[in-house]
DNA sequence: TGAATAGTGTCTGTTAGACATTATATG
DNA sequence: CATATAATGTCTAACAGACACTATTCA
């Protein structure tokens, strides 16, 4: 952490700039989309890119809570499943110099964005796309998108990830939907139930369930407090 | 990517210092040990910390080239596995301000490393400690080298990411050997020979088996040219 | 030939995938 | 009772774990 060609001053040469970039991510009619806002300056003034901001030195503890402002702040989105997905850095990533974008990406429900009165499009120009529709963006934000999404499909396959795309209750019927549209495959219903069950992370929810036509009521679950954040890595193979 | 309290003047406040870390990793005696450096300079001046450094913005394309610079500049070592761990950032992690430390993880072979007139020992004061051992560290240091352990071990129940330990020519036995010692448990032969066939990732080497004792000589095998940085990861579950 | 390690054969309990059956609601 | 979806039962092929056996070298 030194700077070898100034040993008393550590800071004597230009630091980069540090950003925080968010993909929000949701589930609109078994799309995956991905918001973006509108620049409001240049560089790429009125293009479209991930959610994004300066870090705030005076204000922000670290850059997840950067991360945490910039999602409320911008996007309107409060409390979603937040985790840090890698860092992008270099010259010519951004036109202003040499800068560094600690990226995170955010899963939430498209239903809980719809409050009363609170519609995301409301405040500020934000638009939801599919992120497979999604063929550029400015700086190197389809990098950062690409990464994210293939993140997010890389975990559906062995854990509980996209519990964080449900509503409060959702039946399981609804999340196995939520898994074949990530991975765009059907999967068995009884393979699914299973798997679900070992990874331990959904609960009956104490609501009646709800009838939606001339058939069996399916069971709502919630996700468990304990294992809200938790992410199950398998630990097989190799392993006896 | 704005301040949006300064919008003519993007860089308006203090930048963090961005700075790289990386968790140098070998296999001695089937134990797993870090490189530490010795602080030349405050803060923390004589402490032993991970290889680090700033970001030269005049001279790194990126934060990856800054990290292969510090390596074989502070360290000593020369092309080894390296990829990106995680990036720690805050306010406090620093004594010098609000701080960014984008962290690697490097592997590389302990036979290698000692090769005649270039031990790292040699030229700077560089040591190796098991891993388990290293109680604390300065700056949040513990923390980084925790997270770069659990991800090796973690990637060692699926993939072939341990063979970046290994020296240019080895026995599948070596191999098992390694994979024992990061994962502290025993593993079956004949499971770890199906599944390392699997993963696809050695080859048999041209050279001839040398015996070492009353026995069969073992097979010398090295990495696959295509399979050196890629890292396989189970597709099954939930898919079929 | 015995000892030591390398390498392969093979049995078996477990399980994932596939599909069948039962359950429960409405009209 | 017909129908639609929910929920569970169950068969089987494939495979991982366990262990035995063969191969090859040197003393």
């Amino acid at each position: 952490m030194d700077d070898p060609r100034n040993p008393t001053a550590p800071r004597a040469f230009e630091q980069p700039i540090v950003t925080v970039d968010i993909v929000l991510l949701t589930l609109m009619e078994d799309e995956l989309c991905a918001a973006l806002l509108q620049r409001a300056r240049p560089p790429h003034l009125g293009e479209w890119t991930l959610p994004g901001g300066f870090v705030h030195t005076d204000t922000d503890e670290d850059a997840l809570a950067a991360a945490t402002r910039i999602l409320e702040t911008k996007a309107g989105v409060e409390s979603p499943y937040l985790e840090q997905l890698q860092t992008f850095s270099g010259r010519h990533r951004d036109s202003r110099g040499w800068s560094v974008s600690i990226a995170y990406y955010a899963l939430v429900s498209h239903q809980t964005l719809q409050r009363p009165g609170e519609s995301a499009t409301d405040a500020s120009p934000l638009k939801w796309r599919a992120v497979d529709s999604i063929r550029s963006l400015p700086f190197d934000h389809r990098d950062i998108l690409r990464a994210a999404v293939d993140r997010v499909r890389s975990k559906t396959l062995y854990s509980s990830l996209p519990v964080h795309l449900m509503p409060l209750t959702f039946t399981l019927s609804q999340l196995q939907s939520v898994y074949e549209a990530l991975l765009r495959t059907e999967l068995d219903k009884r393979g699914f139930r299973r798997r679900i069950e070992e990874l331990d992370v959904v609960e009956p929810a104490p609501q009646q369930p709800t009838t939606r036509g001339a058939h069996r009521p399916a069971q709502l679950y919630r996700v468990k407090r304990k294992a809200a954040n938790g992410v199950a890595i398998a630990d097989r193979n190799l392993t006896r």
